[in-house]
DNA sequence: GTATAATCCTACTAAATCTATAGGAATAAA
DNA sequence: TTTATTCCTATAGATTTAGTAGGATTATAC
């Protein structure tokens, strides 16, 4: 399952991927608007200015905007970002890798082949989906 | 992520599909073969059982059997059994359907119309894939 | 029948993760 | 100088996960 903040962070970026321009958008105007915890949001947003996706202004008429066109930002990113890994089990994740303690061998693994499978689908939705396409 | 509980079910209905009878076969000889905690272990094979995937005796000689062929056995009914919904978010969900309460309207929700995309895949890989297809 | 060895069942606990919240510091515009 | 914003760290409550405890029940073997 999702988690809340992936699925705000999702939100708030297709919000101001629909803006005209790339001005400034404070935080409270976007939780207001699809309705996040004020704060919780300030933290995710946070995240993913840290992160090269959104750039922000301090100050008054502060806020946050855009770095990028959203045609640029898949979902294998967002992704990543906020929820992590992809893949179901760590042992078939590309950019979390991890091998699995219980199992011997991955390669007669019956787990890992399927979740590979469901990895290898899921991966090719996200990388050609992006920002542009949720945001019609 | 997939949960333990759901990995190491699978595991452990692999392990019986590749039994060559149907012979009741005990929590302790599969917990020591896969590598899971005993206690754990039973717990689901428990739930494996009160929802018509195992078969069970009790008693001296006892143990946990396949009620069914593998090949009868789909991937969806494991997983929603163990794991829960398969769809990432619960408003695109066939079995485990909610309503988001942040979100007015699902038709227009950019990520609703994904995790539908997602699902679809997900869901046509578990269908087709059988227990007996992971016990090769 | 009696000892033994398995499942059955309920409850509980410890740890991790998720979902926020609090409160002030830094910053920039009016 | 006031005001309104982001920035940052810490923390707290709720939920889920993973695993444990301990005895009741049941069936086999001697």
């Amino acid at each position: 399952m999702l988690s809340k903040k992936t699925k705000y962070g999702i939100k708030a970026l297709v919000y101001l991927a629909r803006q005209e321009n790339r001005n400034p958008v404070q935080i409270s105007v976007i939780s207001k608007s699809e309705n996040i915890s004020r704060k919780f949001l300030e933290s995710i947003l946070l995240t993913l200015r840290k992160n090269g996706i959104l750039g922000s202004k301090k100050g008054k008429t502060g806020g946050y905007y855009l770095l990028k066109d959203p045609k640029e930002i898949p979902m294998t990113s967002i992704m990543r970002l906020l929820e992590g890994p992809i893949a179901m089990v760590p042992c078939v994740s590309l950019n979390f890798y991890e091998k699995c303690d219980d199992c011997p061998d991955e390669n007669t693994c019956a787990v890992h082949n399927v979740m590979l499978k469901v990895r290898d689908n899921t991966l090719e939705i996200f990388r050609n989906t992006t920002l542009a396409d949720l945001s019609i």
